[in-house]
DNA sequence: ATGACACCTACGAGGTGA
């Protein structure tokens, strides 16, 4: 089974990349943020044209996340996660194969300080308390998307640039390292554990072309998940077509 | 600090987000 994330920033600007990935890599399930898009404005034909059930959790302009699933319909878990309060769509969740999905678009953050910071702290609390809960169920559990947190140095091109940035701050980074140490395990760097591994490149100063990039797209896998991982890795390729997001997919296989 | 892109409103160009 293969399970994607990718932030297409705009589902709509998006879909015929989003639609020509699906052709190529076939993905199992699909994380999708970013969507940009109220609900009635969802491409749910085109998506179910391509052969892909899906639930959406939309939102005029910003934000927005969507779990596709190919031959099939995602069985919707909930929608929000507990605590949130102020209409940003940010997190959806679904049961596909015997496998509980978490597609999640956490708050950028920046600028930093101030109160966009604080509420992507917040928003990480919110998440690691219910993360807690879905460890605590013992059933194959998978959070997927845009963390916006670039874990370690290696998963920046350069790091002292990025210090002060609400992608790298310490306080991030030890947030997503005390949510990793609740018993997840960060699929991409598990089977990567030296490589430089990026998701995402700025539009600007022609970033892709010097891989000037950060990993900030992840898969968290509970215990009896992670024993099934068997590849992970991203479709770099993508973010070089015309007309690309500025993330790529990313993707985990797990053994049936 | 800069800048690219997608979204909005509203019909041209500017604001916001990240």
């Amino acid at each position: 089974m293969k399970i994607a994330t990718y932030n297409v920033n705009g589902v709509n600007g998006r879909l015929e990349n989003l639609l020509r990935w699906l052709d190529e890599f076939n993905p199992d399930i699909v994380c999708l943020q970013e969507l940009k898009a109220p609900d009635i404005r969802f491409p749910a034909r085109e998506i179910e044209g391509a052969g892909y059930g899906a639930i959406w959790h939309g939102q005029k302009s910003w934000n927005g996340v969507a779990i596709l699933a190919r031959d099939a319909m995602p069985l919707e878990t909930r929608r929000g996660l507990p605590g949130d309060d102020n209409g940003q769509s940010r997190y959806i969740e679904a049961a596909i194969g015997g496998v509980l999905v978490g597609c999640l678009y956490l708050p950028n953050g920046n600028p930093q300080p101030g109160p966009k910071f604080e509420y992507k702290l917040a928003w990480f609390q919110r998440l690691a308390d219910y993360a807690r809960e879905l460890l605590e169920l013992e059933i194959p559990v998978v959070l997927a998307g845009d963390f916006n947190v670039m874990p370690t140095e290696l998963d920046v091109y350069n790091p002292e640039r990025w210090i002060d940035d609400a992608l790298f701050h310490p306080d991030v980074r030890h947030a997503f390292r005390e949510l990793v140490d609740q018993g997840w395990t960060d699929g991409i760097r598990r089977m990567h554990p030296d490589q430089r591994i990026y998701t995402f490149w700025k539009y600007l100063r022609n970033a892709y072309a010097r891989d000037a990039g950060l990993r900030i797209d992840h898969f968290l896998l509970s215990p009896s998940l992670a024993e099934r991982l068997s590849d992970a890795g991203v479709d770099g390729d993508v973010r070089g077509w015309a007309h690309a997001s500025d993330h790529a997919p990313a993707w985990i296989t797990l053994d049936d």
